[in-house]
DNA sequence: AAAACGTGGGG
DNA sequence: TCCCCAAGTTT
């Protein structure tokens, strides 16, 4: 293909039509970090608004160092993948202590960085600093599979070193941040999964898939296998003007994240056993429990169907990651999506 | 290499 | 309802 004229192609339409977004209208190195780990695996629309408000409340580098982790993840509630936000948090902190508050813009020094992989580090060399660097997102794959007919699973994680050694050799090196926007704009808003918008592409010309008239079996992707399901009865045991929660693990799924306490269901926890199991765990008494709602949650890899209970606690010693909080200090804890189903249905029957 | 890791929108 | 997806990284 003519490389020169595809980059004066691609780097033309993105002048002309790319959307006015908020990470657009900065330079910062700092806040680009942000929208990149933000819009990992989540849509712009719903990047938007979190983005905005995480700016407005962590303005620089240094003000995201010296936050508190829990103030931070509430920031974040609800747009999931949480780990993202304290490995942000851990790679800010290392730039502010190793690199004097200046992100590192090697490409060796910024992927040593906490949460930093092969796509965010060359988006924010391209794009903060304007180094030509490959960032190969989703959208890079797809668009490239069909311009240069790139018939490897894109499922498959060797696969990617294809598309990076093709960004390498075609990238532009006169403005190698429309170049690497670019590309992700066209799979965004024309080389679309389903259905591209052929005759509004402007780099048609150039594509292989186009001209073979294969672009609708491309890329190739292996599909995933279904999840799990698990059981759980959630619990809002109240006392007084208080209820009971509880701070999950510091790994794995919601890591930090608050909820109310939980119990898996299974063939030997029946349902009607709960108190007994919660007043021996508690060595207190758990009464009075009763089912207020029954949801199902679905997560990327599994899906909970929770039990909502509420109850009643007396004399109850809770375990050190427990603590009773009134309404007001459960407004401040952050939450995922199922205890936020929880916390709706209490609301709503002004049980909080 | 494969699985873990959230959420909400659209076909 | 179900499935796929959306600017990936870590283990």
């Amino acid at each position: 293909m003519d490389k020169l004229q595809f980059q004066k192609d691609l780097i033309g339409w993105f002048s002309e039509e790319k959307r006015d977004l908020p990470w657009r209208r900065t330079a910062d190195p700092y806040q680009i970090w942000i929208s990149e780990i933000m819009l990992q695996q989540t849509r712009v629309d719903t990047v938007i608004p979190y983005y905005k408000r995480f700016i407005e409340k962590f303005p620089t580098l240094n003000d995201l160092a010296a936050a508190d982790e829990e103030v931070l993840l509430k920031q974040w509630e609800g747009l999931g993948y949480y780990s993202r936000a304290r490995n942000l948090q851990a790679g800010v902190r290392e730039v502010a202590e190793n690199y004097g508050g200046i992100v590192p813009n090697s490409r060796k020094e910024i992927s040593a960085l906490k949460g930093v992989g092969p796509y965010t580090a060359g988006a924010v060399l391209s794009i903060a600093y304007g180094i030509p660097e490959h960032a190969v997102d989703g959208n890079v794959m797809r668009v490239l599979s069909r311009i240069l007919l790139i018939e490897e699973d894109i499922a498959k994680p060797k696969t990617r070193k294809i598309f990076e050694e093709a960004v390498t050799e075609i990238i532009s090196h006169e403005d190698p941040s429309s170049f690497n926007q670019g590309l992700m704009e066209l799979g965004a808003l024309i080389c679309t999964p389903t259905s591209p918008k052929c005759l509004l592409c402007p780099v048609r010309e150039h594509c292989a898939a186009f001209h073979e008239g294969k672009q609708q079996d491309l890329p190739i992707k292996t599909k995933a296998k279904k999840t799990k399901a698990m059981q759980y009865a959630m619990l809002a045991i109240r006392s007084g003007e208080t209820v009971l929660v509880e701070k999950r693990p510091e790994s794995g799924l919601l890591a930090n994240m608050w909820q109310f306490p939980m119990v898996e269901l299974t063939e030997e926890i029946l349902p009607v056993e709960i108190e007994e199991q919660l007043s021996e765990s508690f060595r207190g008494t758990v009464s009075n429990a009763e089912k207020i709602t029954s949801f199902k949650h679905v997560f990327s890899h599994l899906t909970w169907n929770v039990d909502g209970y509420i109850a009643n606690g007396e004399n109850l010693i809770v375990p050190p990651h427990m603590k009773w909080v009134t309404a007001e200090e459960l407004e401040l804890l952050p939450i995922s999506g199922p205890v936020q189903k929880m916390k709706t249905v209490l609301k709503q029957r002004g049980d909080v």
